[in-house]
RNA sequence: GUCCCCAUCGUCUAGCCUGGUCCAGGACGACGGCCUUUCACGCCGUUAACAGGGGUUCAAAUCCCCUUGGGGACGCCA
């Protein structure tokens, strides 16, 4: 039944779980021929050193429900249940932008949700394109999302040694050969190809010659030339291929170096990785890693793939689509939960719940309800989720946080950035600030002194009418009298007093009293914004006002 | 070109596996209203979708086939 199997291949479909197992960990030591097992941090026999090692790991928990729905097959019974390990393994050729985050949260997710463990990996083996500063800017994304990854970040480059003597093991096994095609060679075999309508790859004329390593020469992988290889993709269910559509991939480049779907590969198994959640684009390469597994003799981990992420005008998201990368939305003034609870929620849902906080996240997630259609990001819910978790946020963080901002949108000399004085303000602009760029943005007419305060010139022309200055002169003794600035209720009722003496509305000093407090038609509430602005800084703005 | 995948309101989605409870539910947006000292918040309401065509069935958003549309892959990139 097709729900239980986790790959298989055809003709030898599927040959049960007891032959994968027993190839299973632990890891023999890669120098082959030693096949010695691992000891502590080097092999025990030909001494060469364990390029990772995983962080001490307890007894294997059992995890809450299914740990590994629908592979029990690939364990006999007697297995212990086992833990979830994923990973997020992204190369270093730019930032991590939305579609990275949001796999690297779904990976974090799914290990995390079942007690399970996540891992990082950069992918660097592309020296070219590979930087240092990429690496930097995708660890500082990672942590600013709360993705935080279990033990050592494992670096590909650091471990050339490793998957070449993983491919010598292929060479031994007659699972791979020796190329000696050019990139030119190769690429006329191609456009042939292409040319008779068929599916352009290499031909394999290498493939039974018998060849030794040679300058110029890559290894390449033996595959079946026919034969169907699937597997139960967590989100896209049954998934297979004709192996003849496979070609033989390279596994070892002309200069040394592994290839991609080598390198994943030795690596996953050499972490123990379970379960690999990745973007979409990766399907085609999985039966190609699977037969990798196979020829190995190792498990095969449960594999997943996520639809991407649009543009609004359907395509896929690119850099003319505006903000790509993770910490982009920081500078636009976005909380990391805001970010995590969006990206969650596009493309997984459960029932008909938007806010979805870290923890219930993490109790909820489960990659049945992964969606398999690729969605379109909505920067207006993004908002209006951050606008949510802004009103959530306690004033004292937000505060913390909005010096960066002021600074971001100019000037902060001669700004009160008080931290106290700041938390004060922050509850007045919580239910109104979308962004905290936009909180930044209204918080600064609090922080400058009276005499630096900028006015509107249009609502001082509109609002500051002859008499409506008249009646801020006549209130202002009542203000400077006044000791209950903790009570903007107590401000507010003196007010009144003074307009139902003179049988006035309150529209009449409403926002003539705003633009002499604020500078501005739009604002906080009045008697709110003198409570924070203080007794003294509230009268030395009404007086400025008068005269201006 | 070849192979693979996808398809419910403008957008994110629930429902689809286990057909009837769906003349399709929620949310964002938009629009209108209420509240109100401004701006917001909040509250109430309106708008709007099963891509098309064939089957199967008493009954289909749900199962099957085809078409169309969209996407991905086909690298000595990852």
């Amino acid at each position: 039944m097709a729900a239980t199997w986790s790959w298989w291949t055809s003709p030898t479909r599927a040959s049960s779980g007891s032959a994968s197992r027993a190839a299973a960990k632990p890891a023999p030591c890669p120098s082959r021929p030693c096949a010695t097992a691992w000891s502590a941090s080097s092999c025990a026999r030909c001494g060469a050193s364990r390029p990772w090692k995983r962080p001490e790991r307890p007894a294997r928990r059992s995890a809450p429900s299914e740990p590994w729905p629908g592979a029990l097959h690939i364990y006999s019974s007697g297995d212990p249940p086992m833990t979830i390990v994923t990973r997020f393994a992204p190369s270093p050729t730019g930032y991590l932008h939305i579609g990275g985050a949001r796999t690297a949260l779904f990976s974090w997710l799914l290990a995390k949700s079942q007690g399970g463990e996540f891992l990082l990996r950069v992918e660097d083996t592309d020296r070219e394109r590979s930087t240092q500063e990429a690496t930097d800017a995708i660890l500082e994304a990672m942590e600013w999302l709360g993705l935080t990854a279990e033990g050592e970040t494992v670096f590909q480059s650091q471990r050339f040694h490793l998957y070449n003597s993983y491919i010598d093991t292929l060479l031994a096994k007659g699972h791979a050969y020796w190329c000696q095609c050019t990139p030119e060679e190769v690429e006329a075999m191609r456009e042939q190809a292409r040319a008779a309508g068929k599916k352009p790859k290499y031909d394999g004329r290498c493939r039974e010659l018998g060849l030794g390593p040679g300058a110029g020469r890559v290894v390449r992988f033996k595959g079946p030339l026919d034969g169907v290889t699937g597997f139960d993709d967590m989100v896209k269910g049954p998934t297979s291929v004709q192996n003849a559509e496979l070609d033989d991939m390279i596994l070892r480049r002309s200069d040394g170096a592994p290839t991609y779907n080598l390198a994943v590969v030795v690596d996953d198994n050499d972490m123990d990785v379970t379960h690999v959640l990745r973007g979409d684009d990766h399907v085609a390469n999985t039966p190609r890693q699977i037969l990798l597994y196979k020829a190995f003799g190792w498990r095969v981990p449960k594999f997943g793939h996520v639809p991407m992420i649009l543009g609004p005008d359907k395509a896929k998201l690119s850099k003319r689509h505006g903000a790509l990368s993770v910490m982009e939305y920081k500078k636009m003034g976005y909380l990391p939960e805001a970010l995590v609870n969006y990206l969650a929620r596009l493309g997984w849902s459960h029932g008909d719940q938007e806010i979805f906080p870290r923890e219930d996240l993490l109790r909820l997630f489960n990659t049945n309800n992964l969606g398999k259609s690729p969605s379109v990001f909505d920067l207006k819910k993004l908002e209006w989720l951050n606008a949510h978790y802004i009103k959530e946020s306690t004033p004292e963080r937000l505060a913390a946080l909005l010096p960066e901002y002021l600074a971001d949108a100019g000037e902060t000399a001669g700004l009160n950035l008080d931290p106290g004085y700041l938390a004060g303000i922050v509850p007045l602009l919580q239910p109104r600030a979308k962004t905290l760029v936009e909180m930044a943005d209204m918080a600064r007419f609090f922080l400058v002194p009276a005499n630096a305060l900028a006015y509107d010139d249009k609502a001082v022309a509109e609002q500051l009418t002859p008499e409506a200055r008249r009646l801020l002169a006549d209130l202002l003794p009542i203000y400077e009298a006044a000791q209950d600035y903790r009570d903007h209720k107590a401000l507010e009722a003196r007010t009144q007093a003074f307009l139902d003496a003179r049988e006035l509305k309150f529209k009449a000093v409403a926002q003539p009293l705003r633009v002499a407090l604020t500078g501005k038609t739009a604002s906080p509430g009045l008697f709110e914004t003198m409570c924070v602005l203080g007794r003294d800084e509230s009268c030395a703005r009404i007086k400025r006002a008068l005269v201006l």
